[in-house]
DNA sequence: GGACCAGGTCACGGAACTGTCATCGACCTG
DNA sequence: CAGGTCGATGACAGTTCCGTGACCTGGTCC
């Protein structure tokens, strides 16, 4: 499970491989450049989730690179925090003033760090902390009523998207048609149960737009289940 | 201008009183009280924007206290910071994972400390920061009652200010048209639920002008939301 | 008072969604 | 392999829900 894209503008290799390690550990997936310039194209083409920002760095100077990164709109709202050596009062002060999130000073635990990167995150996207429901590449926001696979964002109705918040709330288990009614219609309704099979084809249908692979394990005359490799 | 309420757990006076000066100072209002029990019992009558709380209390300990308060409905969004003496890992890791947003080692600089508190809810509460609210390339100047989207201002009535100024205080996140009103309006009025539509189309129009994309996705059965590939 | 403006309501039309059915095909079973 | 069972599929009509233009109201500023 992936908690989140994380870029690293760092350029002591050594120190690099740690924090790689640490939060590659931690499910997050790390791009790396040790180049200020090259930090704000990576950022600008795809914004990342948090971003790690050292002070000295080859070419400009991590506090511009901050603060260009709070300009531009891309990227204005991306957390960052900075790493450094300098730990006068008077540069963390400037740093935080300058839009970081989160000021750390070397020599730093990595766990600590873990722990404030978490911190901001859980602040800023809830959706990533308030645990999206994952499967597979499969994912989906409950609060933003937003499905996406693979990161392509997937169309759904109303009542396809109840269908498989359900069975992405219990992956794996298969459901009758009458438990999937009665889960996802309703107690009481009066629906005919082949009307099932429809929604799981248009479910599966939208999920398997570009070519993908199948979700929804067909369990003959026992019901459906998500599975990760459902023939 | 006032920057925030912000309420101060800590029971050494003069500490308590260092600090007072120097938030005061940067127009915060601050409230204080040493005690744990009581810092709940107030943070739960009238939430603040901010909690100042030192881990070694009277009463129960801080760590409690910060556990109790994400737990609590009212305070769950309202951002902490931990001060204390404890400066192991471990330490740092645990109060971190209990859901503060940062966390203070004493001895510390009050200004950095403001600074701190400044980044946190620069992030939380931008309008409290005298921060403009940001999304995509649309921009809500909350102090000037001012919106521009791509450079260009955009004239808004009162309440489709209103309307568009919580949609990027919660970007993403789906509101029916109920919790809308609610927010929008206010609890107690009484307004036909489709006028929401209404506004929304307003707004759209509004921030639309030049051929611009679509910021405000509907979602069908549930109702609007701020997304940046809204169809 | 009249012109203007923002806000609220309404009703229509159309788009999207939903449930049902008939048919076809896959799979099991003997 | 033949028959039977069960699921997949495409089409379709009814319904729900949303977008939109038009209208009305109340307030404000000359």
């Amino acid at each position: 499970m992936i908690k989140g894209r994380l870029l690293l503008v760092e350029d002591d290799p050594a120190l690099t491989d740690l924090l790689k390690w640490h939060f590659e550990r931690e499910d997050f997936n790390v791009e790396h450049t040790p180049d200020g310039e090259e930090a704000l194209l990576l950022a600008n083409e795809r914004p990342p989730d948090i971003i790690l920002l050292d002070w000295m760095i080859e070419g400009i100077s991590g506090l511009e690179v901050c603060r260009r990164l709070r300009r531009a709109a891309e990227t204005a709202n991306v957390p960052i925090i900075m790493l450094t050596g300098r730990g006068e009062e008077e540069d963390r002060v400037r740093g935080l003033e300058t839009g970081a999130d989160d000021y750390v000073t070397k020599p730093f635990s990595p766990r600590e760090l873990v722990a404030r990167v978490k911190a901001v995150l859980r602040r800023v996207r809830p959706a990533l902390a308030g645990e999206p429901l994952r499967f597979a590449d499969l994912e989906m926001d409950i609060v933003g009523h937003k499905v996406k696979r693979a990161g392509r964002t997937i169309p759904l109705g109303p009542t396809e998207f109840r269908l498989l918040r359900h069975f992405l709330e219990h992956p794996g288990r298969v459901f009758s048609r009458e438990r999937l009614l009665d889960a996802v219609w309703g107690r009481d309704r009066d629906i005919e149960i082949r009307t099932v099979d429809v929604h799981i084809r248009r479910v599966r249908q939208a999920i398997n737009l570009d070519g993908r692979s199948e979700l929804i394990r067909t369990v003959r005359s026992a019901g459906y289940a998500l599975d990760d490799d459902a023939a």
